[in-house]
DNA sequence: TTCAATGTTCGAATATTTTCGAACTATCGA
DNA sequence: TCGATAGTTCGAAAATATTCGAACATTGAA
């Protein structure tokens, strides 16, 4: 398996986790990962394709909101939660209250 | 002159704000709004062209971030505050009080 | 070592955004 | 009413994003 981008948190730029955060399929994982705290890729992907899921991963991951390793065969994903909070504070908590779309 | 779109806030989706903010040049229109209280288009421009950021401007509108009066010839914008705090609470709280790109 | 399960990568099609010049509209003052 | 100022709209080009099938890679278990 190829080692996954996991940038440090201060790289990170606010906007960049804003645009991961404003796609709706995306947002919804969030959610979900906020929800239940680790979860595999198959079963965030309500029924979309694998190959559309590995993008969508992959743009949360590298906006530093998503933490995966691999578990077996599986892909485990959890929010970087307290390295969110700490870099953009509040951000996470306002979008996770926020009434779904 | 045209009548000016500005959605009722509880007609906001979370994702079309997320977008909104997610774009740099809007970024920096919104952070300058909320330290000026209300500039017109020109003195938020940058040096870019007039029709581009009257794209921006759209945007901003349409997500229910800014709301634009005018003002002689000209387009006065301020942020819709008071509003987005309560259908997003600390969403723009969060966003203004992180670090700049 | 072969198989099934789980994801990634690649490539191409489609869709969405961004950018910006040119033409147009609105407002105000001379 | 003419001009100057400030933005919008239109159209087209360029840049980005999204989607997804097909092929490939990795893991653990039979």
């Amino acid at each position: 398996m190829r080692k996954m981008n996991h940038p440090a948190i201060d790289d990170i730029a606010l906007s960049q986790v804003l645009h991961a955060l404003s796609d709706p399929v995306r947002l919804d994982v969030v959610r979900t990962l906020a929800r239940d705290g680790v979860a595999s890729c198959s079963a965030l992907d309500g029924g979309r394709p694998k190959s559309s899921m590995s993008h969508h991963f992959r743009v949360l991951r590298e906006s530093g909101l998503v933490r995966t390793q691999t578990d077996g065969p599986a892909h485990m994903n959890e929010l970087r939660r307290e390295e969110m909070d700490r870099r953009f504070p509040g951000l996470l908590g306002a979008v996770l209250g926020a009434p779904a779309d």
